[in-house]
DNA sequence: CAAAGATCGAACCGATCGGTACGATCTCAG
DNA sequence: CTGAGATCGTACCGATCGGTTCGATCTTTG
């Protein structure tokens, strides 16, 4: 619904639903491939409005980096929560969830990444760099879990092939690229513990 | 030299310079992150000859990353064709360069990545595309020698380390990138050898 | 009903963009 | 020496960009 035409009934909601649909819009255009008359067009709002909320493209920009980094964390968060308490089923949660995304149409890449290629401004880098290092949290979390001599490490190298699976998906080809990732990560986890038993 | 003022010396080589002037220009500011003119200015060329060199701003920027493209590769294979028989050895000489690159001051992550977020053109996005399958190709080879049962996987699975790691070393920190990557390589390769004598 | 304020649509602004045109200058081939 | 052509510097073009402004419309508050 493109907001009710006047209202006060809520001025948090109109922000809301801009960022909700500037979001795919931004990842598909690439965030200078498109114009803010156009992009305003598409999200349904006026150029006003937006600039009331947000102020700058770029503020906009980073908002919707910041909602989409959170998401998607969270997203994968809960994934591997669900996946019990084995460490290598919590990866084998994540590759799945990658490979998913992967299949999507829409399936673009890394938005992240993207976002600091294309935007060469301090605060989109910042951004990008706080996802991975969420990221990377993450799976040094599960590293740590399955006993990992050196848990740092290993959660760099998991976050390597999954950052790696998502570049080789997007420009290369998406089939098979999450199964073969998870290949590789349950390996080299398999391995530390290899080498911890011995 | 900032070519020569008229000169039918060499059609050619004012072509040359001018590929070779716009390269790392290109690569530290964006493809879209600086106009044809200052692009000039940088250069040292007039408007009137990048055009007649070139046609068109997407032109050129097609042939830089042809260009960068085709040396990239060639420099990976000849370290590799360097680095001795050995498959472990040919791999780890990949991720020394790697490390290299990464410790360069000018590094901004893979330029063939870069290009293909910034410019949502397909003419780019299909350099990029055979960038990666040059790569691919190259690591292929190696698991290939090294006796893998799947060399394609296991292709698949280092090229994403190897672009993983450069997108590590990109956005979240370079230090010890390529060396962690390369670990974790030598342990796929490993791995593989090892089902093998089982 | 009246005031406040959120929104719309469209006009408008200055800056920048990719690309072209032009006259002048220089080099080389004949 | 003369003509062809490569280059320069600059001015110019239309389009688009991010951002502002304004009058009209609608909703909510009081």
């Amino acid at each position: 619904m493109p907001v009710a035409k006047g209202s006060t009934i809520d001025p948090e909601r109109t922000r809301a639903t801009i960022l909700e649909a500037a979001t795919p819009v931004l990842y598909e255009r690439g965030l200078d491939g498109i114009g803010v008359a156009e992009l305003c067009a598409r999200i349904g709002v006026s150029k006003e409005t937006l600039y009331r909320h947000f102020g700058t493209k770029d503020a906009l920009v980073e908002a919707v980096l910041e909602v989409r980094s959170d998401r998607v964390v969270s997203w994968l968060a809960s994934a591997v929560a669900a996946a019990g308490e084995e460490p290598a089923d919590q990866l084998g949660a994540v590759f799945d969830v990658l490979q998913k995304w992967y299949d999507e149409p829409v399936f673009r890449g890394c938005a992240m990444l993207n976002a600091a290629a294309q935007h060469h401004v301090e605060a989109v880098r910042a951004i990008t760099a706080r996802h991975l290092g969420r990221y990377l949290e993450l799976l040094t979390g599960i590293a740590s879990r399955a006993g990992a001599a050196d848990p740092h490490v290993l959660g760099r190298q998991l976050l390597m092939l999954v950052e790696g699976a998502t570049v080789v998906a997007a420009h290369q080809d998406a089939v098979g690229a999450g199964e073969h990732a998870r290949r590789a990560a349950l390996t080299l986890l398999s391995a530390v513990r290899t080498s911890l038993e011995a």
